[in-house]
Order: structure tokens, then sequence, then C-alpha cells
DNA sequence: TATTTATGATAGGTTTACTATCATAAATAA
DNA sequence: TTATTTATGATAGTAAACCTATCATAAATA
């Protein structure tokens, strides 16, 4: 009933697409709160069968290893913060304003609508902070990078660097500052959770405005001709 | 004979001073190198003793694990740099130029003088893009962090902030700034290597110039005013 | 010469990661 | 309807990783 959003993603990453059975969904949902609560390293398809009351061998049914349930979550996250911007951003001409939308979906993609039963968002969001960074960082980044796991990664960032380019067609690094305002994003929210000292930035609960001001402050800053009176 | 470089580190990454005997120096060593070559995850005491011709046993009696070693070797580079940029920086007084030497550092840290011998300063430049970000990405991280783990990495962002400041006293994010040109030093070096489609920046070898000539341009564009002609 | 210290050798225990096999219930096809 | 396929659970088991403990011995020090 109502509208159903279903992201489609590699089917490299997965056995059997979890989206299609009440245990795959499961996978999903316990999944984000374990990794959540436990971290990356301290997560295992042990933990996981016991809190859904399933068993290991059913799981590896779906997935080859953590690290893969690791880049499904990552790439679904990616997917999701691309069609919030894809729809934030309709009919919105100016490029500076669809930068505006890109970062406020960049630092607030959890609170957004609509709502997944088996997915917790801002869980996930969570999730995507402290551990996102753990999927391309690994001795395999080349050849997972060969069956197109980073593809959605990828392609979210040409989108942005394209209205970076818009907004400045002689800008020369629109794809390092688009990879570096995701990534920026995720950074300085951890930080002020756990190394404050290392950013300027601080969160309250879930109020992120200072990270998104301080990124619209940086992106503006770099696109804006130096002899433009503002 | 001639000058020894001693860098003292936080007490509590080792149970033993890997600096005061023949096998702790091949601990370092070799984890460099091993690390190096099959990355944080497939890295392991048992491996490593092998390599050395030692036993797991007595790696143990140096650290109480990888993740130690790991935090160990990056917190010897962060301390590195910060001395690298403390001696390159010696009787300048222009913060642009200081700042200019402060990201030459980054970039290059690798290839300076004087050297050590067991310590393999350009393998760990390539361990540090690739895994430093580990060290403070897990569940640990607060507890890591109270036991003075990262006081150095902090220290380093310190003293690049105030150089920021010194270079624009009204600019609101030093420390924003410092920890990211840190760390988009590390990360468009990795991408340049393994995910080309995130950058613009290329690295050719050991090249790096075109990334020290793009922070130095996030630097400027940031802390110049918009008012000031160049 | 006696004692402490560092290392190696060896063993073992626990957990993680992963594979294989079989039983059964549910879904689907004939 | 009955037959067959499919999904899951139950169970077992292997190899490697992670970590601790004990003992022997050689080197360094008292």
């Amino acid at each position: 009933m109502g509208i159903e959003i279903k992201i489609t993603l590699n089917e490299g990453l997965y056995l059997k697409d979890p989206q299609d059975s009440v245990l795959g969904r499961n996978i999903i949902k316990h999944s984000i709160l374990l990794l959540s609560d436990l971290g990356f390293e301290d997560f295992n398809f042990k933990k996981l069968s016991l809190e859904i009351g399933s068993t290991e061998s059913s799981i590896y049914r779906y997935f080859e290893n953590k690290h893969l349930v690791l880049i499904y979550l990552v790439s679904w996250y990616w997917e999701w913060v691309a069609y919030l911007i894809r729809i934030n951003t309709l009919n919105i001409n100016d490029p500076k304003r669809k930068l505006e939308i890109i970062i406020n979906c960049f630092v607030s993609a959890s609170f957004e609508n609509p709502s997944i039963d088996y997915l917790d968002k801002s869980k996930l969001h969570s999730v995507i902070i402290a551990e996102g960074i753990k999927v391309y960082r690994t001795k395999d980044v080349d050849e997972e990078d060969g069956k197109g796991f980073f593809r959605n990664y990828k392609q979210l960032i040409k989108t942005v660097a394209g209205v970076i380019s818009e907004i400045n067609p002689t800008f020369e690094y629109p794809y390092v500052l688009a990879s570096n305002l995701f990534e920026m994003s995720n950074n300085h929210i951890y930080f002020a959770k756990h190394l404050p000292r290392l950013t300027d930035i601080s969160v309250n609960g879930n109020n992120v405005d200072e990270v998104e001001t301080m990124l619209n402050y940086f992106a503006d800053k770099l696109l804006t001709s130096a002899f433009r009176l503002q």
C-alpha cells in the first residue's frame, strides 16, 4: 500500500537479493543495528544470526562475508543520497542553490522521508559515518572496483562535480571538491563526536547545522571568484 | 655515529619499547613492509614472525595486538611530520610560506632525510595513506583517545591550525582546514591510484606535485579575502 | 659465579570464518 | 491432488586467527 521504493544494487554484492525475503530484510535491518552497536570489527555473522534468530549458514546464503554486507549498505546509502538529491533539485535551475541542497542531503540524509520499515536511515547514517570509508580502504579495492561495486559512489560524485562546474566552469578541481564535501561531512560529524580537537564544529544530538554551514562556506569560498563583491 | 633521531611515543602503545632491541626494530621494520604488501586485514603476528624468523609469542611481548602496532606506526609518522615541519619552518616568518612548507611535508614526508635504517619512510607513507585512517575509526576510539594515543595527531593539527590563524585571524575553521589538508593529502593520493574517478589529480610514480598544487590552491582560496587582488 | 633478562620452542584454548550435509516446511508446478 | 522445487534451520566440522602459558637456553648484568 502506498509508494514503495526499491533501490537496486550491483548483483555481485549478494548471492541472493536480501530485499526479496523476510530473512533477507532482517539481515539488512539487524546488520545496521549491530554495526551501529559493535562497529565493523566486532560484528560477525554468528552474532547477527543470534540477533535475528537464524543461523550462520542461512546468512551465508545471502552474503559471502561481512565485508560485502558493508559494501551493500554503503551502496544503498549512496543510491539513497543520489535519489534525495535528484528529487530535491527538481525544477531548481540555480546551480548554487543546487549545491546547497546537495550539502543538505550529505549532512542529513537520515532525516528524510519516505521511510522503509526494515531500514533505519538514521542508524544507517551513523554506520556510514563510522564505517563507510572501510569499503574501499582494503587490498581488494582494485578487484572490487573492477566488479563495479563503487560505480554508484562515482556516479554520485560525478553528479555533484557537474553542479560544481556549472557554478564555476573554470574551477579546476570539481571532483576533488565533490568527493571532499562528502568525506568532510562524515569526517567532521565523526570528529565532533569522538575527536573534537580535530575540528571547529560541534554537533549536538542530531543537529548538524554547523557542519552544513561550514561546508557551504567552503564551497562558496572555493567557487566564488576573488574579484566578485559579495 | 652521526646524528641519531629517536622519536618517543606514548608508552601505552607497547609493552616493551621496540626501539630498544634488535627484535623490536625488526618488528617495526617488517610490520611496515608486510602492511604495505598485505594491508591491515591480512596482516598478522604469525606472518610477521615468519618474516622476521621469530615467533608469535615473542612479538606479543612487544605489542598487545596488531591494532596497537598500527597506532604505533601512525603515531611515529605524525611525530615525524611534526618534526619535519618544525625544522623546515625555522626562521621563516611569513605564515603563508609556512603553510606551503607544511603542505609539502604532508604530501612528501617520505622523501626527507635523515634516514633511519629500520624504518623505510616511503613504505611507511604508503601504509599511512592506505591504512592510517583505521587507527581512529574503531569502537575503541574514545577509550584509546583517553589513553592519549592520538595526542600527537591533535598536536600536529593544532600547530597547523595556528599557522592558518596567523594567515587569516578571522577565518572560522582553522582546525577543519588543518585536519582536512592532511586527510585530503592522503585521500587523493589514494584515489589517484585506486579510484581515479573520485579526483581530478593524477599521481605518476612518486610525483605528487599535483596534490601539492591542489592543496595550496584550496588553502589560498579559503584564506585569502575575496576582496584582495591577486 | 649467580642472577636476571630476552628470546625461542612448544602447546593449547577460544573465536572467527567458512563449507557441507541433511531434514523439514512452504511454495510452486504438473 | 500430488510431485517437486525452494528456503530455512539444525548440525557438524575444518582452518586460520588471536592470544596465553610454560619451559629451556643463551646472553647480559650483578
